[in-house]
RNA sequence: GGCCCCUUCGUCUAGCGGUCUAGGACGCGGCCCUUUCACGGCUGAAACACGGGUUCGAGUCCCGUAGGGGUCACCA
């Protein structure tokens, strides 16, 4: 009764083989960077292999840049395919072939039916509210009234009676009336292989043995295992992994997340472990482990625990994450990458050596590059200091009186280090019956411009004596000025 | 509309018939630490979509209902 059917245990003995296939006709999205992640860890998790295809058969939507931001995107994430990637459109010859030996065994036919008699029975069937399904009656027709003059497509002859059961690897067993697949293009009138035929072709010359995709192409499956069945080849294990939505639970879009990942490393500032561990999590769990290095996820990642509904795409969380990875992050390497970014933000003159004393200091309190591209901003400003709203309320009459007094106590200190500003300012606070906040916070916006700062101690240490007995001096003279 | 899939806190998830008065994380509230902001620590509110079964026992199995998603091209 069954007429096909694929065994996700099929191909338990051989290696394991896996593929991510993007279509070159926009950027790696993050829904695509994830589907590469999980055959990336799936094959890794094996110790097989992980292959990259290029599907650019769609030869007026596909683009040079759109590969290379793919290929970028992927490399970013350390998803390089472990051979060269195939070109779908470079193997057109042997997709024909294909149809070619297809049409020989009678698995295929040609079909004369233009477009527009396709459209009006399509139009035909929905006015009259019954479903559509192509029944060329060139499937059984002689060859021999063929017409000669005219152009054809070549459909796969789809069994008509029985069903076809997927045993998917994340959606479980999938059963599909095999009256609901009807005779599919697989080569067009111009002679061209349809996405179908490429895909299972390219599939098996590539020896995949696990097809783990989007969800997306769960019905594709199906078409696509009538034409393995035809070619008697070997039937391919399947994981159809849910979609990824956007925050409000409708399908991505450029609003919510469907951007390129380059665009969360070069806008959002994500960085690329971040942006790994986040993917991973998402759709996928390990019990109540959240932080997991590339390390564990080779030796945990597991397809059977995939979860099998859509998941939402939750920002707040990616920056929570990245927070975590910037924090562990090496200050040299994070130095580099803010250092364009300070640049961007108006600054000409940017220490690099500087940028990366700071660091410590600086990214525990940042959860992207931005963030740290903005905290570090006081540290290249110039004279006169830009003043927030908030920091310039803080230098009243009384608080520059104070930094008066602090530039008195500091001028006259040689060890700049911590210890000993911290100890003069903390022994200057306690003989004038001050909290520390009273002399820190007007210090924090004569020294940075702003309220929020890291430690004033560590500030005065960064900018060194020169630069904060300036900067505070700056702000006391105004004060001895307007007093009088 | 036909077909296919999905459904645990707002979000990501743990849970694979009894250990669940449902655990963790993000986010949110409170407290602590503290010169600010963070980090960190403690803590609080917050979920098994609904209805039937099966079973001694169901978040876990089955069937409906509702809701959501996917897909129906000579696009990939």
């Amino acid at each position: 009764m069954a007429s096909g059917s694929a065994s996700g245990g099929a191909n338990g003995t051989k290696a394991v083989v896996t593929r991510f296939a993007p279509s070159p006709t926009g950027y790696l999205h993050i829904g695509g960077a994830r589907t590469a992640l999980f055959n990336w860890l799936f094959a890794r998790h094996h110790g097989g292999k992980y292959l990259l295809r290029v599907e650019d058969t769609d030869r007026a939507r596909s683009t040079e840049p759109a590969i290379e931001a793919i290929f970028d995107g992927l490399s970013w994430l350390g998803l390089q395919g472990d051979e060269e990637p195939v070109f779908q459109f470079a193997r057109s010859a042997r997709h024909a072939q294909v149809a070619a030996q297809l049409l020989e065994t009678g698995h295929a036919y040609r079909c004369y039916l233009t477009s527009e008699e396709l459209a009006e029975r399509r139009q035909k069937a929905q006015e009259e509210r019954r479903p559509f399904r192509i029944a060329s009656e060139w499937r059984d027709a002689d060859p021999s009234t063929f017409p000669a003059d005219r152009p054809y497509v070549v459909r796969i002859k789809a069994p008509r009676d029985g069903e076809t059961v997927i045993e998917d690897l994340v959606q479980g067993r999938v059963t599909v009336q095999n009256a609901e697949i009807d005779d599919f293009v697989i080569l067009r009138s111009d002679g061209t292989p349809t996405y179908m035929l490429a895909v299972v072709v390219d599939d098996h010359d590539m020896g995949v043995t696990h097809v783990i995709r989007g969800d997306d192409h769960l019905n594709n499956a199906f078409r696509q295992l009538v034409i393995i069945n035809a070619m008697a080849w070997p039937v391919p294990a399947y994981g159809h992994v849910p979609l990824i939505h956007g925050s409000d639970g409708a399908k991505l879009s450029k609003r919510h997340g469907a951007l390129g990942v380059d665009a969360y490393r070069d806008e959002l500032g994500i960085l690329p472990e971040a942006l790994f561990n986040y993917l991973l999590r998402l759709g996928w769990g390990h019990g109540d482990d959240e932080i997991i290095t590339r390390k564990q996820a080779v030796e945990w990642f597991d397809i059977a625990h995939v979860g099998k509904s859509p998941a939402r795409f939750d920002l707040a969380k990616l920056q929570n994450l990245n927070g975590h990875y910037l924090r562990e992050a090496d200050d040299a390497r994070l130095a580099a990458l803010v250092l364009p970014r300070v640049i961007a933000n108006g600054f000409e003159t940017v220490d690099e050596a500087l940028l990366e004393r700071a660091m410590p200091v600086l990214k525990v309190r940042a959860r992207d590059i931005n963030e740290l591209a903005e905290g570090a901003a006081f540290l290249f400003a110039t004279r006169p200091l830009p003043m927030s709203e908030k920091a310039q309320a803080l230098l009243t009459g009384e608080g520059r009186e104070r930094l008066s007094a602090i530039h008195g106590r500091l001028a006259g200190e040689s060890d700049w280090t911590l210890e000993a500003l911290e100890a003069k300012l903390k022994a200057m606070a306690e003989e004038l019956g001050l909290g520390l906040g009273k002399l820190a916070q007007p210090l924090r916006a004569a020294l940075t411009g702003q309220t929020t700062s890291p430690g004033i101690f560590d500030v005065l240490v960064l900018l060194g004596r020169d630069e904060s007995l300036a900067r505070i001096a700056a702000q006391a003279e105004v004060a001895a000025g307007s007093q009088v």
